[in-house]
This record gives structure tokens, C-alpha cells and sequence, in this order.
DNA sequence: CGTGCTATTGAGCAGTTTCAAAAAAGGTGG
DNA sequence: CCACCTTTTTTGAAACTGCTCAATAGCACG
């Protein structure tokens, strides 16, 4: 097995950012672009299953989703799985292990994936000479902690079908923001273990769950993944008003 | 009812924090202690039950607990109710309100407690000129990402006990490093009910369920709370091996 | 054509919930 | 200190949701 390298030449200079241009996300200033674009030494590319981090490591460095799926699990000794969220473009991986001494989660590859590689060391001088960066990784960090008490809330208090349809419309509404569905189809590339082990059920329940949304019609189980048929209708399947909209910030 | 107001007199002026002194938290420079000191605008002091922030306001105000306990919680709309985390001296409350629009969550003291007082507009200055405390509030809502990450682990994978386990466990623990448990016996000021609204149970079920942790000898129930009697047995039935401990950073 | 995932389905079991009610603990005003 | 009222803790029993076990089918891959 190819041990994954990162590129040092970038093939997607900051100036080109394809994510700059989403409407989604905010505006850079000149002065930012040139930090940032300074800030990257590499890019990661991984295929779909390949670990990007494990609980216990002490990365040197710090990722952004580029383009592509991931997710942040983790594990008890007998093999539990929990699955704590996904990560998209724009998403930050890696944050804790670059602020304390190491991650407590593993990151894995839920499709082919990129990566932005950032150095760890450098982070000092970003937080010394970019306030407004700064911030936006605060900010960052406060928006998956609204994502985790969210996904908490579910878990805790809401029935198999709720939390289904809850998981479902999370991923669609982000997926997009993040310009997940670029081809027309609105897939979301799981398996149902993937679901069960974010949902907190079993693969049995999780699969008789999923066929119920499927037979009134809101997804669609098929090639590679679950496709997204009526979100409206998961909305109100999961009692969920959907997350609030706003500028999305990202480095 | 008396509406709590913010006593503009600091009743404690910074440089006596009685946080500063104890050895969980990281120490200051003298510089930082001085920009702390002229952002903390005033002190709160609540009743326990009181409500610190709802969900969906838009507060002006960022805090830190000086002393005692809250709770962070989210709310169905048929009164479904998931406790979340955990407020304990040292820790932040209100980011969410501050960097974003508005709260996502509501919060609510869990026994007579008191906070700092920070303006929500001085924010921009601590980035611009006060790095390493801005690096501390990532630091902190990381942290705070942790705690969800291992909370989601216990909810989604644990069993009804593991769970119970874990909670008390995790309470122990951080409430001790919080200074918390200065009168001797241990005692987490929790009614069941809330237990059973973190744990994600029902209340029947968690009291079924702490009458057995009581039996075995881990813990008792009593005078306004729970008494942890055996943390180490917490720790074991729980499968949890507790939180790396690191200097903790604070505002 | 065998191997290994992933998705399905059925059946019986176990952990949890809900309903109902009683006992215990705390707080308040007299 | 007592009577009364509210909140919290306990218990029992019945109903369910979701789990485990087991087996089959569909596909992709080598």
C-alpha cells in the first residue's frame, strides 16, 4: 500500500481558490490571500477509506478541506464506532492536535479526497499577524460546536426516523453549501454503517429506518450512497427548522 | 420577579482572581492581566435555576464563570430536553451569541453561580492586540469540541450504566479542576432529571440505572445531589480512561 | 468463479419507555 | 415546630423501540 505524500507544488494556488469563489463563503482581502497563500506548503490527496488523522497522532499539521468528503469518529476498545460529523470543503481538519498535544478522534476519507496542508508552527504568526484569521478559526471552531450540540440533541432526544431524516437534511443543506452536488443528482456518499455509526443504532434498525423514508418517497438508497429525493420533507420528518445561514469563514 | 442585574462594581478586581491562583489554569503576564482586567465589565450573580441565556438571543455580553455550576441545553418543540455540557469556573459562555448572530442554546445555573462580565464589542480588540489571549478562546472552544465529541461517543455508544458511569466520572473530574469540591464530600449538585436529559434516558430508567452505580458502592444519592464515593470505579464501569490533563487556559 | 462488502429481511429478545402511584424530601407560612 | 404544598425519588407493570442472531441476495473485484 502507497504511503500518501504530500505534494509540496501546489496544484491549486490560493489566488485560484475554487472555494473563494462560492458565494457561500466570505470575501479575502488582498492582504489575507497573501498570508494564506504563504500559510500552505502542500496539498493531500486521499483516496476514499484512507485515514487522514488517528486518535492518539500529534500531526505537525493542519488541514482545510479542498474538495471532497470526510468524517470524525471515534472508537471504544470493543469496537463501537460513534461518527461525530463530516467535514467539507472549507472545513478545518486537525484543529486539536495542532492546539493541544494530540487529537482525540480519527479522520477518514469518506470519498476521494483534498486537502490543503498547513504548518503547524506557522499558526503562531497567523494569530500574531491576522486578527481577522484568527477569528475566523475561532469562529470556526464555535460553528462545529454548534454542529455537535445539534447532532446531540438528536441523538439524545430524537426517535430512529427523526434522527434519519435529521442526518439526512444536515448533510444535504451542508453538502451544498459546501458545492458538494455540483452534478445534478443529490447524492451523499455513505454507506448505512456510516448511518448507523452516526446515528447511534444498528446497521438492522438503521436499514429498516431508511427503507420507511424511502417508501414515502423523501430518499432514495442506490449506487453508492443515498440519494436525496425531498429535503423539504426530511426537514419536517426531523422536526428540524435547519441551519441558520451565513457567511461561511474558512483559511 | 427580581430581574438580575449586572452590578457595575467589580467585587472581584481581576488581579485576586481566585481562579489565577489555582494550579489548573495557565498564568498570565502581567500585560494580559491588565487588558483582562479593563475588559471585564462587571460581575453577575444568579440563583440556581435562573436562566443565563436563551436560545435565539442575541446577547451583548460574553461571560466566564467565577464560581459555581450551568448547564448548556437544547430544547424540541415538544419539550424534549438535551443537556449538552457543562459550565464550571473558568469556562466561557455566550461565544456562540458573540461571534454569531445568536444563541443556539440556552443555558441555566445549576447552583447559585457567578460570572464575568465581558462586552461583546471589546472582542476585536483582544484579536488585534492581545494574541495569545485570542488563541486562548480557540484553545477553549476546542476543548469544548472535545468534550462534545466524547459526550456524542457515550450517548450514541455507550450503554444506559457506561453512560451514567461517564457522566459522573467526567463531573468528578472537572469539577475538581475547577475547584469546585472544596467542602469535602463530593457532591454534584445534579436533580436525576438531569442526568436523565444529558444521559439522553428516561428519568425511570436513570434512576433504575443509579440505584445500581449506588448499590455497587460508586456513588450515593443524597443531600442535593450526588455523592461520588468511588471515582476510580466511575472510571472502570464507564470503560473511560478521563481527560488528558493540561493546563487550562481562561479569561 | 470465489471472496468480500453492503443491503435486506425475519424472528425472538433485551433494554428502555410510558403510565401510574406512592414515598420521601424540602420549603413556606403560621 | 407543625401542617401543607411542591419537587424529587422510587417502584411496579405493560408496551415498544431497537438490538442481536441468522441467513440471503446483489455487486464489485481479482
Amino acid at each position: 500500500m502507497a504511503f500518501p505524500k504530500i505534494s509540496s507544488s501546489k496544484q491549486t494556488p490560493c489566488e485560484a481558490c475554487p472555494l473563494r469563489k462560492m458565494p457561500t463563503f466570505r470575501d479575502f482581502t488582498q492582504e489575507e490571500l497573501d498570508f494564506v497563500s504563504s500559510f500552505k506548503t502542500g496539498e493531500l490527496t486521499l483516496n476514499a477509506g484512507t485515514t487522514v488523522l488517528s486518535e492518539g497522532a500529534q500531526s505537525a499539521h493542519l488541514f482545510t478541506v479542498l474538495s471532497g468528503w470526510a468524517f470524525r469518529y471515534k472508537m471504544l476498545d470493543d469496537g463501537r464506532r460513534q461518527i461525530l460529523n463530516y467535514a467539507m470543503p472549507g472545513d478545518l481538519v486537525g484543529l486539536q492536535a495542532t492546539l493541544m498535544a494530540e487529537m482525540q478522534h480519527s479522520v477518514e476519507a469518506l470519498s476521494s479526497l483534498t486537502l490543503c496542508v498547513f504548518e503547524r508552527e506557522r499558526l503562531g504568526h497567523l494569530y500574531r499577524d491576522q486578527p481577522d484569521l484568527a477569528f475566523d478559526i475561532t469562529w470556526i471552531a464555535a460553528q462545529e460546536e454548534r454542529i455537535l450540540d445539534e447532532h446531540l440533541l438528536s441523538i439524545g432526544r430524537r426517535t430512529a426516523m427523526e434522527r434519519a431524516a435529521y442526518l439526512l437534511a444536515f448533510l444535504t443543506q451542508r453538502g451544498r453549501a459546501s458545492g458538494l452536488f455540483r452534478d445534478d443528482p443529490t447524492v451523499v456518499p455513505l454507506t448505512q454503517q456510516h448511518v448507523a455509526d452516526t446515528l447511534g443504532l444498528s446497521i438492522v434498525h438503521t436499514n429498516k429506518t431508511l427503507k420507511k423514508l424511502a417508501e414515502r418517497g423523501l430518499l432514495r438508497w442506490g449506487e453508492r450512497g443515498c440519494e436525496i429525493l425531498d429535503e423539504e420533507g426530511l426537514l419536517k420528518a426531523a422536526g428540524w427548522e435547519g441551519m441558520p445561514e451565513s457567511k461561511r469563514r474558512f483559511i
